[in-house]
This record gives C-alpha cells, sequence and structure tokens, in this order.
DNA sequence: CTGCACGCTCAAGTCGACTTGAGCGCAAGC
DNA sequence: GCTTGCGCTCAAGTCGACTTGAGCGTGCAG
C-alpha cells in the first residue's frame, strides 16, 4: 500500500514541511511519484520510524543520523560513536534526575541557596572544575 | 576568591561570550564588577553548575533551566515537568541504544534491510503509528 | 464551471543560543 | 611610548532544522 505526504506526516505526528525537507536533504526519499506527488511505501515509513528514533529531542543531528542508517560496512565506527554519545547522554540525564528528584524532595524552601548537602555536592563539582582546568 | 569571565570560562570549558550572554539574559549575573569588569565568586560557580548540569545537550532550553532554578515556592510544577521530561528523554534514549546495539551485534551487512528481528519491530512501531492516528 | 482540498516548487523567514566584528579602554612589560 | 592581553559594548551574523509565503497545477463535489 502507498501512502500520501500528508497521510505519512499525520500518523507519525510530523509536518508535511519537514517530509518535503527530508526528501530535499535526501535523508528519505519517496518510494515514487505520481506525476508530481510523493508516495511512501512500507519501506519508507520503516526508515521514517528509525530517523524518529534517532532524531527527536535534538538527540542526534539530520547529518549523523543519516550516516547512522547509511549502507554497511562504512558504518560500523559511525554506530559505535553515536552509541557512545547516547551512553554519556544517558549519564547526565540520570544525573539532571537526581538533582531534580532532590529539589522536590528536599524540605528547604530554597534549596540552591540553603540545603548543606546539595551545597556539598556543588562545592565537589566546583572544585573538580578548578582543579580540572589547572594544566591548560 | 573571585574569578574573571574567562577563569571561568575556562574552569567550565565555557567560552566567554556566552558567560557575557548568560548574563545579559539574566541567567547568571556576575557577584559583582570591579569598574566594567565582571567578577565571579563561588555562589556563581555553583549557579553555573547547575545551569551546565541541566542545559548542556539542549537538554533544556535556557529558559525552562531559569525557571527550575528560580526560588521556591513558585517552581514546585515547574520542576515536576523538568523531570518528567528528562525521564522521558532517558526512555527514548534507551530505545536508540537498544536499536544502535542491535545494529552493532546483528550479523547481516544491512541490517536495516535484511534483518527479520528488526525488521519485525519495525512493523510494529509503524503498525502502532497507522492504528494510533485513526481517529484523527 | 467554480470552489476547495491537496499537492508542488523555490526563495525567504524564523528560532534559540550563541559567536563574531568593530571600535574602544586600561594596565603591564619591553 | 607602543604593543599585547584582557576586558567592555552594541549590532549583526551564524547554524540547523524547519516553516512560511507566493504562485501555480490538478481533480472532483456541488
Amino acid at each position: 500500500m502507498q501512502y500520501s505526504i500528508s497521510e505519512v506526516a499525520r500518523h507519525f505526528g510530523i509536518a508535511v514541511s519537514a517530509l518535503r525537507y527530508y526528501d530535499q536533504v535526501n535523508l528519505l526519499r519517496p518510494a515514487g511519484r505520481r506525476g508530481s506527488v510523493r508516495t511512501y511505501g512500507r519501506e519508507e515509513l520503516h526508515r521514517l520510524a528509525l530517523i524518529h528514533l534517532l532524531h527527536r529531542d535534538g538527540m542526534m543531528s539530520l547529518d549523523a543520523t543519516a550516516a547512522t542508517l547509511a549502507e554497511r560496512p562504512t558504518t560500523r565506527d559511525v554506530i559505535e560513536n553515536s552509541r557512545d554519545e547516547v551512553r554519556r547522554r544517558i549519564q547526565r540525564l540520570r544525573e539532571a534526575e537526581r538533582l531534580l528528584d532532590h529539589l522536590l524532595t528536599c524540605p528547604r524552601d530554597n534549596p540552591v541557596r540553603d540545603c548543606p548537602h546539595l551545597r556539598t555536592q556543588l562545592d565537589h563539582v566546583v572544585d573538580t572544575a578548578l582543579a580540572g582546568s589547572a594544566g591548560r
């Protein structure tokens, strides 16, 4: 079965203009055209699902997404880099989550100023920063 | 102890121009000025550490970061939203990580086209998308 | 046969978060 | 006394990822 650009857009929650843009930059070409009209098939929907998965939330740039989904075996190291970057981000997001949880559970009115626990942690971060760039 | 703008920038791996920008948008004001020259103290470094933690990788916009770090008790729900968004992102990043791991371990030359396991998963995602937007 | 929905192209505009450039001041060292 | 380094302001430029607008074509319901 074939889908029009607006159907694809609707089903994936993506703007029509974004799909035209993906075509323009050769990230996702339609299966074909009826006259001048783009038509998309299953294969393209698969690819779009992958693109969406890797690209949403600014997880990866479109260029990186394209590189990651390119043909093998050119791309092993590219994919490894992507995965490592994703892992680093998960770590950082967990740190952020811990901080936010603390802000929500801390009994102080303004934890950023008043909480001794948070203060100790920030002192550590700041000291590390101050020490870490000593040689530069 | 007081730090100059270039010291702060160096220690945190942030550009001087970014710090001036943070001042301009009232996200991080210097502790004071010697003449026209910005000086930063411990308190500002603490705040910068927090900003950095929440904002890097496009985790949160500067506006959201500012809102999250604002005085209480205005901000409880803002912080909750931030935390929920962070959690959702962690989930999505994990999905992306799983995909990338699969691409790295799958024995097929071009898993996106050839791997039956991946194909099954993508079919599911696509079917969900096609079904999920039925009422719209 | 006249709207209206939907599609198309191409060029220009937008947004956040900075960066860059022009033009200036001030202190230290050769 | 002049260059070098660091700092300042203010306006304009940049980048990615789209979005918007102008202007056009096509098919079909009323």
